[in-house]
This record gives C-alpha cells, sequence and structure tokens, in this order.
DNA sequence: AGCATGCCTG
DNA sequence: CAGGCATGCT
C-alpha cells in the first residue's frame, strides 16, 4: 500500500524479485527522505535529479546511516562496558563488535551469498545459543553481501528501518509491559519475539527522546483500523454512501477501547515518571541512537506523527480545507488526516479547530454585514464577495496565509450567502435573540461541499506542497510570473528548468514546520 | 450523567 | 488556538 502521489517511485521502490515487501510494515518502509525525492516539485521539475548521480549520493548516504547505527551499537556498549549491572553484558558486546569488524571487512570485500540460518557466529560460540543473537547475526550477514551491490543497498536499507521501526515498537512495547502497574490491568499478551538491539542492555538513561519513541501500546496490535483507515482514503466520495456504518462502528469500537487503555497507560508513565525516579522508563540507547540518526527516516516520519498528534501542518490543512466544508463530519476528518491515530482527543482538537475557523468567518461575516448596513447599503443583491473584496482577503489572510492556495470558487459563493443573511437578519433586528445566528449556521452548514480527492490521499508534506503548487500554477499570478521569467530568460530551454523566484519561495514556505511529518 | 456545541477569554 | 464554562440534548 503505497502513497498515492500520483508521481513515480520507481528508483526507489524497486526491489528484486522474490524480495517482500509484503506485511504490515510495508508503508512503513518508505522513509521521509524517499517520499520526498519521489514526490517533491523537486522531482517533477528536475528529472535528472533521480539519475545516477543522485542515486548515487543517495546510496552513500545510506549507507552512512546504516554504518552509523552499528556505530551507536558498539558506542552505545562501550559506554556500558564495566558496569556492574551488565553481568551477560561483556558477552554481547564483544560479539557485536566482532560483528561490526565483520561488517565493515565485508563492505569492501568480495561478494558473498547471504548466508540465511547461520550458526552462531564466532564471536559467540559457547554461549546460549539465543535466537536474538541469531537473528542479529544473520541480519548483518545479510547486511554484508547485500553492501556488496549498490543496487541491494536499497532493499537492505529498507529493510533495516523496517526492522528499525518494528524494534522500536517492540521495545516501546515491552517498556510499558516491563512497568509493574500496567501489568495488573491490561495485561497483554508477552511478545514472543525479541529483536537482536534489545540485547544491547538497557541503560538506566532518561532522555527526553521518550515523548518521541513512547508509542501507543497497542499500536501494533490494532492493525486493522488502520488499514481500514487508509482504504477509506483511497477510493473516493465515499463517506456519504451507506454501508460503512459497521466499519465505522468497529473503528469506534476499537479507538474505544485503545482511548481507555491509552489513558490510563499514559497517565501510569506520566505520574510514574515524576513520582518515581527509580522505576523511570528506560528506552535501550541504541534505540535513541537510531531514532536520532533517522532524521529523515520511518521511525520520526511515521513515530511523530502518531504520537505527538496533530502538527502545524495539519492546521494548515484543516484551513485549507475549510474552504470546502465549514461543518466536516468525523468521517471527512478521519480520511483527510488519516496519518494521525484518531483519539477522542485528536478528533476533539480538529472539532475545536474547525469551531475557531467558523467562529473566526462568522464574526468577519457580522463585521462585514454591519458595515455594509452603516455605509447604507439596503439592498442585499449589492452584496458581493469577490476576490478583490476586503472580505476576502481577510479571510484569505487567516486560512490561506501564504497565498499559495487557490481558493475554490464555491467558498466565495458560500461567503456571499453568508454575508447577504448575516445582513438581512440585522437589518431586520434579529440580532436581539441572542440566538438569532443559529438560523443563519443552520443554512450555511447546509452549503459544504465535498473535500477535494486531494486533501484524502496519502500525502506526506512535500505532496501536498505539490498539491498546493499545482492549485498555485493555476493561479493568475503564477502565470503573469512565468511569463515574466521566460521575457527574462531569453534561452529556451531555461523556461522549462528554471522554476520563477515564486516558485522557489512556495517550496520555502510550505516545508513542514513541525519535524517533516504530518500532512500539510 | 455524559456528550456536543457555542461563547468568552487569555 | 485552546481552555473553561454554560447550555441544550439524550
Amino acid at each position: 500500500m503505497f502513497p498515492r502521489c500520483g508521481c513515480t517511485a520507481e528508483p526507489f521502490l524497486s526491489f528484486p524479485p522474490g524480495s517482500d515487501r509484503s506485511g504490515s510494515g510495508d508503508s512503513n518502509l518508505l522513509s521521509f527522505s524517499q517520499m520526498e525525492l519521489s514526490s517533491s516539485t523537486q522531482s517533477r521539475l528536475h528529472p535528472p535529479l533521480l539519475s545516477c548521480d543522485h542515486d548515487c549520493s543517495l546510496t552513500k548516504a545510506k549507507r552512512a546511516r546504516v554504518e552509523s547505527i552499528i556505530r551507536g551499537m558498539v558506542c552505545t556498549e562501550q559506554r556500558h562496558a564495566g558496569t556492574p549491572e551488565s553481568a551477560g553484558e561483556s558477552e554481547e558486546t564483544g560479539q557485536h563488535l566482532h560483528l561490526r569488524r565483520s561488517f565493515s571487512h565485508d563492505c569492501g570485500g568480495e561478494e558473498k551469498p547471504p548466508l540465511y540460518g547461520l550458526s552462531a557466529p564466532p564471536g559467540g560460540e559457547g554461549a546460549r545459543s539465543d535466537s536474538r543473537r541469531k537473528q542479529g547475526w544473520r541480519k548483518l550477514k545479510l547486511m554484508s553481501f547485500f553492501q556488496s551491490r549498490p543496487e541491494r543497498l536499497q532493499l537492505m536499507a529498507d529493510v533495516f528501518k523496517s526492522e528499525l521501526s518494528r524494534a522500536v515498537s517492540r521495545s516501546v512495547d515491552a517498556l510499558f509491559r516491563s512497568m509493574p502497574l500496567l501489568q495488573e490491568g491490561d495485561a497483554a499478551p508477552q511478545a514472543e519475539e525479541k529483536w537482536s538491539f534489545s540485547c544491547c542492555g538497557a541503560a538506566e538513561v532518561q532522555t527526553e527522546a521518550l515523548s518521541l519513541v513512547v508509542q501507543r501500546p497497542d499500536l501494533e496490535r490494532s492493525e486493522a483500523p488502520s488499514t481500514l483507515l487508509c482504504h477509506d482514503s483511497s477510493s473516493e466520495a465515499e463517506e456519504q454512501g451507506s454501508g460503512r456504518s459497521s466499519t465505522v462502528i468497529s473503528l469506534q469500537d476499537e479507538e474505544q477501547r485503545r482511548d481507555a487503555r491509552w489513558t490510563s497507560v499514559k497517565s501510569k508513565v506520566n505520574s510514574r515518571s515524576v513520582r518515581s525516579p527509580h522505576h523511570q522508563a528506560v528506552v535501550e540507547p541504541i534505540l535513541l541512537e537510531s531514532l536520532k540518526m533517522e532524521s529523515d527516516g520511518v521511525v520520526r516520519s511515521n513515530l511523530y506523527a502518531l504520537n505527538e498528534g496533530l502538527t502545524a501542518n495539519h492546521l494548515k490543512k484543516a484551513k485549507l480545507m475549510f474552504f470546502y466544508t465549514r461543518y466536516p463530519s468525523s468521517l471527512v476528518l478521519r480520511s483527510c488526516f488519516h496519518d494521525v491515530q484518531f483519539t477522542r482527543c485528536i478528533t476533539s482538537q480538529l472539532i475545536k479547530w474547525f469551531s475557531n475557523f467558523r467562529e473566526f468567518y462568522y464574526i468577519q461575516m457580522e463585521k462585514f454585514a454591519r458595515a455594509a448596513l452603516v455605509d447604507g447599503r439596503l439592498d442585499v443583491r449589492d452584496l458581493t464577495v469577490g476576490r478583490e473584496s476586503e472580505l476576502f482577503r481577510a479571510l484569505n489572510m487567516h486560512y490561506n496565509k501564504a497565498n499559495d492556495f487557490q481558493v475554490p470558487d464555491c467558498f466565495l459563493v458560500v461567503a456571499e450567502v453568508t454575508l447577504r443573511e448575516f445582513y438581512a437578519a440585522i437589518s431586520l433586528g434579529k440580532d436581539r435573540d441572542p440566538s438569532w445566528k443559529k438560523a443563519i449556521y443552520k443554512v450555511i452548514c447546509k452549503l459544504d461541499s465535498d473535500v477535494p480527492a486531494q486533501f484524502r490521499i496519502h500525502q506526506r508534506g512535500t505532496e501536498l506542497q505539490y498539491m498546493k503548487l499545482k492549485a498555485y500554477k493555476n493561479t493568475r499570478v503564477y502565470e503573469q510570473q512565468r511569463r515574466r521569467s521566460s521575457q527574462e530568460n531569453s534561452k529556451v530551454q531555461e523556461k522549462e528548468t528554471r522554476p520563477p523566484s515564486r516558485r522557489r519561495n512556495v517550496s520555502v514556505s510550505l516545508r513542514p514546520a513541525a519535524a517533516g511529518s504530518g500532512d500539510l
């Protein structure tokens, strides 16, 4: 299930035949950088960027990242070497050092076939052949194999990333389970499988990264609802349709349970970390290291959005949605913000946003209606809302500050109707009734239009940037600047490749404000 | 009582 | 924009 950005992601998504990309982690395998490269405006505007040069540098970068992850393993272990609590750790440390060395060696070495099902590595001989270590060893061997073939490095990096992502999930799961308080009530089934990185030992370090790492404990287990949500988003104009009730009910059901569990877990964790420093939640430092290094990676783009809730980009998107719908149903909200885990809190925040948007909208309407009345305009037909009008400019400034989104005509129509409704009501003296606005609200809520499919497709920042750019390209301003730009650049070729000055500004101003995650 | 909504305020 | 409060509905 890949993001439907409508653009070619082939160079990054091609996998050797037989390589398994199925499974729950599919979307996780797409890193933010990949998204950016495959879907950003740049990739469209400058196809050569996807050529070998770029590919090579990307490969190098990924290689460096994988190396640094490994380095993180060693560093972490060195940091903990000699600590009294790590009885079995020295053995592990030796093993990882060995793995590290063999990895480095293989990087420049000859090609070897993948050694699946290897026995214990030399450094771990005589040790309890514990499955975790075997897995780790296999992964490293696998890595060394792929390392020698640049085109396979992509797969390796992706595998690594998905593993990392899953490891974080499991680690957090384990974290919650390991807390005595949590075991009583919501005893989740113990995960049988543990990832090799867990063997690095837990350091007694509490870092600020915990908030990033803490994932909803049942995120992994409740895959069905997420899938449903994704599915919802992919098809068009269906939320108004019938026959979805069962899906919705099951979703809500699941969310209620999730909310309850999550709320209790969260409050327990929060209170615990404050009250009892000895029981502070502990996250494997290796994971923290990895997390920090994966600045453009899946971990952050997924976990951040899922845990930190709504971002500034979500807010921007919501504001643009307001041009189409003033009273979005929760279904519409879900379909437009499916990169967010919908909890009661998130839902009410979104609802609150739209409530605030409406508030501003109606205040402006009332203001301008009263102003028109003062001006002595007696006929409602004199009241129009065009793109040049002051009212429109005020609204546009609020919901579309960067002015990079072409406001749909339907919004102008609705605005005009609203203004006239206010004007009529005020001129008839209905505003003496404390609830005089309710009648107007009733009229306006019927004028909602469908949110375009663009808002519902999977998009992470850059894709919406592209969408906005597309919208922007339809505007007169863009055309004017394009023409001007063409005149300035007499060379014909440059017309196509060099973006007008404004275009650069657009992409800069639209850069996701919050840690590269979330919709715009 | 519990929830949704709107208004007011910082 | 978010929190708090009042109101209305079920």
